[in-house]
RNA sequence: GGGCGUAUAGCUCAGUUGGUUAGAGCGUCACGUUGACAUCGUGAAGGUCACAGAUUCGAGUUCUGUUACGCCCACCA
């Protein structure tokens, strides 16, 4: 006995001693090496100051998953870890934590000593990420983590920026954008949200010059009427023809604005009239440009109207609407309200309804970047899995607008733009820029920073190195795989695809391996609001770390939701459990102290099992090599569970019984140790724990080669008579059962059989299995005295003797059932054969497996009746 | 308005390029302390694969249409 284990896996006292262990002998560190293939995995950057949660889990456990199995493959596979600054959000947190634990704002400390904080902040919260990942398992590689504001990072966020400028990508313009009141900074499209709200349309009546005339607009916002400058109407509208380019006299300002003519007006929705409101509305401005109009914006940064709304300045926007509604009933120009559900854009960071305004603000040019993005997913360069979400990306591409990169923070990157303040000459510069080459002026930087996502989108090559051109940046870019939820492929995946084209010139990288949302158990998604969220590191606690991986990576296809309860790791913790205790088994009757496969001194059961396991490595690979990881991982439990368990241990407790068997035990590890290493991508702890206590010659498992398909492992005739074996076996045990005999009522086996001695050295289990007492060749059923029940198989028939313990009822009962599921069957084959398409068209394999089994059935069903008529 | 997904056992879900008797986990029922494991074993029950057509020798799987639910994008003010 080479070790004691417990009776029940504990992995608490497991999981961080290993882990410790791994990371001393340097596992997780990848270098170039010519003598491999590099595979690449870059981490999804968590939020540097976030924390774990389920979405995390299952991210990090598939690419761990996919690491795992290339470093065994014998890849040099580098998982870079990093975390991502997450300007808005962690702004958000420390300016919370700064108004409740001091009652100060941003603005008191003002910039410089307020980014100090935040750097304070990312050093006092930035591990505790990294230490949830490590709890998990995850095999990166730490010792190039990096962050999205390092020193490296902001090097070649400097350098993009720089670049695309110089090209005319990125340019400044006054436009209008999403504007978040609350977080007081403009949005990219992406990050506005939309929910449908119901709301309410306003009539407006808006007087005609010098007329008794007016016109009727519709409006959901009608505070936004203080910026109108003009009502448009459709060219072809015959109502309005008459007052194009009359004035109307704005109700509650008094200011004058014509009537002109758009196509962009509907004639047939609402009044057929609309406001025109430039500084508010993107519709409009579009308008307004063609018309040139002035825009006139109303409100201030946190959404209260300004000077231009006269008595309603300073109200908040929906004090103005309440105000301005009640001042128009007064005026008996409101027509009427109606009902009117409509989709209103929100911040995804807080909520707050989003306000169009037109606003000076940095922009990336995406026409040019967005063709060689398209072209790359459109001719397979990057793959996504599953496929379908390439047309949501492609459908994003090729209509995507210019993107709003500027933000009105102070946490981020701060743009690489200085202006002069005596002549307003503004540079561009990787290099910070103090005097005014034009006047010599004193030269300030922009206030603004970049979107979280403009360094995010740089990750796959800032983070080896670029721009300087690295040994990593060369070996392991483009990177292998991109792991990631649907729920960012226009934030981050996008983004990183026409970065790396523009500025590597490769794509970066050539998989998008998609994965859903995890839900609660009731399908909801998980939310700190609904208070419904699980938290992995509680899971861990509880279960394991192999346990929550198991189940994250089981039951789940690429790309769709899956639901999480603890009842799925609770049965994954069960499977731990399982292959612990068969270890046990193992390791207690274990003689030998090297693994050392003899292929001719096997019995039909070892047999059996290598060949099993040869199909499972063949199928592991395969699975894994196409992402489906789901169904690898189930294939590992049928097997490890439902055959080596169920069968083989119990097939070869007789020989462990009888003494030293060396071919059981060299069979026994063998096996073992094999599927541990298959499984060990997935369950990673407890593949060690075992690994490590069996005759093997590595050092870790983590650092075996992966088993793959063998031909010498091939024993195909073995395999399929044993199979056949197990089949009776359930068929005797299912007689014995419907017979209600216990299983301590042992009794004889009759055995008719012509491979008398194939059928001689599977005695043993065969008598074992089906409760016997001792198996007995006979050459035909006439010797036997004894009242039996009769069992059939293919090539094969056993009589249990059962004498006055047979129900003749019951017995009959089941041969009778037994007969009609033979006649079923052999019915639907003999439709089959005497179908002439069938048997001209269908492959001659199949055609031939259909005749086999109809010999079979016939076969069968003839015994069958024999022993109905002896009953 | 456009696009996508889902619909398979009581529940949650797998099901590869069409091809044995459609599977698993949980739950249910019966039996069981057999020398690794009760976090277990043995056996069983449970399915018109949403509906209607089409293609095919053959459809859970492909195509068309319908219904229900969900998601994404666009935004007629």
């Amino acid at each position: 006995m080479r070790k004691e284990l417990s009776k029940t896996y504990d992995p608490s006292s497991v999981e961080d001693r290993i882990y410790k262990n791994w990371e001393e002998k340097g596992y997780f560190h990848a270098e170039p090496d010519s003598k491999k293939e590099p595979y690449t995995i870059v981490i999804p950057p968590p939020n540097v100051t976030g924390q774990l949660h389920m979405g995390h889990a299952l991210d990090e456990t598939l690419q761990d998953i996919l690491i795992r199995y290339k470093r065994m493959k014998g890849f040099s596979a580098l998982w870079l870890p990093g975390t991502d600054h997450a300007g808005i959000a962690t702004q958000i947190k420390v300016e919370e934590a700064l108004r409740v634990n001091e009652g100060l704002t941003r603005y008191d400390l003002g910039r410089d000593e307020f980014i100090k904080r935040v750097w304070d902040w990312k050093e006092k919260f930035g591990d505790r990420i990294i230490h949830q990942l490590k709890k998990l398992g995850s095999s990166c590689d730490w010792e190039r983590e990096r962050f999205t504001m390092d020193e490296g990072c902001s090097k070649a966020v400097k350098e993009v920026f720089v670049n695309l400028y110089e090209k005319g990508l990125i340019y400044k313009g006054n436009r209008i954008i999403n504007w978040c009141p609350h977080c007081i900074t403009a949005l990219s499209d992406a990050e506005v949200e939309y929910t449908e709200q119901q709301g309410h349309f306003w009539h407006i009546k808006y007087p005609v010059k010098d007329s008794d005339e007016f016109v009727i607009i519709a409006t959901t916002r009608p505070e936004t009427l203080l910026g109108d400058t003009a009502v448009a109407v459709h060219p072809e509208d015959e109502r309005y023809q008459h007052l194009l380019g009359k004035m109307l006299v704005l109700p509650l300002v008094g200011r004058e604005i014509p009537v002109i003519a758009d196509e962009y007006v509907e004639k047939d929705f609402g009044t057929g009239c609309v406001k025109i409101t430039p500084a508010h509305d993107p519709n409009d401005f579009e308008v307004g440009l063609r018309h040139n109009l002035e825009v006139i914006k109303v409100m201030n940064d946190d959404a209260t109207i300004n000077h231009y709304g006269g008595k309603y300045e300073g109200m908040d926007r929906y004090e103005a609407r309440k105000a301005m509604i009640a001042d128009l009933q007064e005026q008996g120009l409101l027509v009427k309200i109606e009902e009117h559900a409509h989709n209103v854009g929100q911040c995804y960071r807080c909520g707050t309804t989003v306000e169009p305004i037109t606003s000076s603000q940095w922009f990336v040019k995406m026409e040019p970047l967005a063709k060689e993005a398209i072209r790359v997913v459109k001719d397979g360069t990057i793959s996504f899995v599953p496929d379908r979400f390439s047309k949501t990306y492609l459908n994003w591409m090729e209509n995507v607008h210019d993107w709003c990169i500027s933000r009105q923070l102070w946490w981020g990157h701060r743009i690489p733009a200085y202006y002069c303040e005596a002549c307003g000459e503004m540079v561009v510069s990787k290099e910070d820029v103090h005097t005014c080459p034009k006047c010599g002026g004193k030269m300030k930087q922009e206030d603004d920073v970049l979107d979280t996502w403009f360094s995010s989108a740089l990750w796959p090559f800032s983070t080896l190195g670029w721009p300087d051109n690295t040994e990593e940046l060369k070996y392991f870019y483009p990177t292998s795989v991109l792991v990631t939820g649907y729920d960012i492929i226009f934030f981050w995946v996008a983004r990183m695809i026409f970065s790396g084209m523009e500025h590597m010139g490769q794509e970066p990288f050539k998989h998008v391996f998609i994965h859903g949302i995890v839900r609660d158990s009731q399908g909801r998604k998980m939310s700190k609001s609904l208070g419904n969220g699980i938290d992995p590191l509680e899971i861990i606690d509880q279960y394991g770390a192999d346990a929550l991986r198991f189940t994250l990576a089981t039951g789940n296809s690429p790309g769709n939701d899956m639901r999480f309860y603890t009842e799925r790791v609770e049965a994954s913790r069960n499977f731990a459990n399982k292959i612990w205790n068969a270890s046990r088994f193992v390791l207690m009757n274990l003689t030998i102290d090297k693994i050392e496969l003899d292929l001719n001194t096997l019995e039909p059961e070892d047999k059996w099992i290598l060949s099993k396991f040869n199909a499972l490595a063949k199928d592991v690979n395969e699975n894994l090599d196409k992402f489906e990881l789901g169904m690898a991982v189930s294939k590992l439990y049928d097997f490890i569970w439902n055959v080596y368990c169920d069968w083989y241990i119990e097939m070869v407790k007789p020989r462990l019984m009888a003494g030293e068997d060396k071919a059981a035990q060299n069979v026994l590890c063998y096996v073992m140790s094999g599927f541990l290493k298959l499984l060990h991508p997935f369950m990673p702890f407890i593949t060690e724990e075992i690994f490590q206590a069996l005759p093997v010659e590595d050092e870790s498992i983590m650092i075996a080669s992966f088993p793959e398909y063998q031909e010498a492992l091939n024993f195909a005739e073995a395999e399929a008579k044993v199979e056949t074996y197990i089949e009776l076996i359930t068929s005797v045990r299912n007689a014995r059962s419907e017979m209600n005999v216990p299983p301590k009522n042992k009794t004889k086996l009759y055995v008719l059989c012509e491979d008398k001695d194939f059928v001689s050295s599977c005695s043993e289990f065969l008598t074992k299995l089906t409760y016997s007492s001792e198996m007995i060749l006979v050459d035909s059923k006439d010797a036997l005295s004894e009242k039996c029940v009769n069992v059939v198989g293919q090539g094969i028939e056993v009589m249990i003797p059962l004498n006055e313990l047979i129900d003749k009822e019951k017995e009959f009962a089941r041969l009778t059932k037994e007969k009609e599921f033979l006649l079923k069957e052999l019915n639907l084959v003999r439709s089959k054969l005497s179908n002439k398409g069938f048997v001209d068209k269908a492959p001659e394999k199949l055609v031939q497996a259909e005749k086999a089994k109809e010999q079979s059935f016939l076969e069968k069903l003839a015994k069958v009746e024999e022993s109905l008529n002896e009953l």
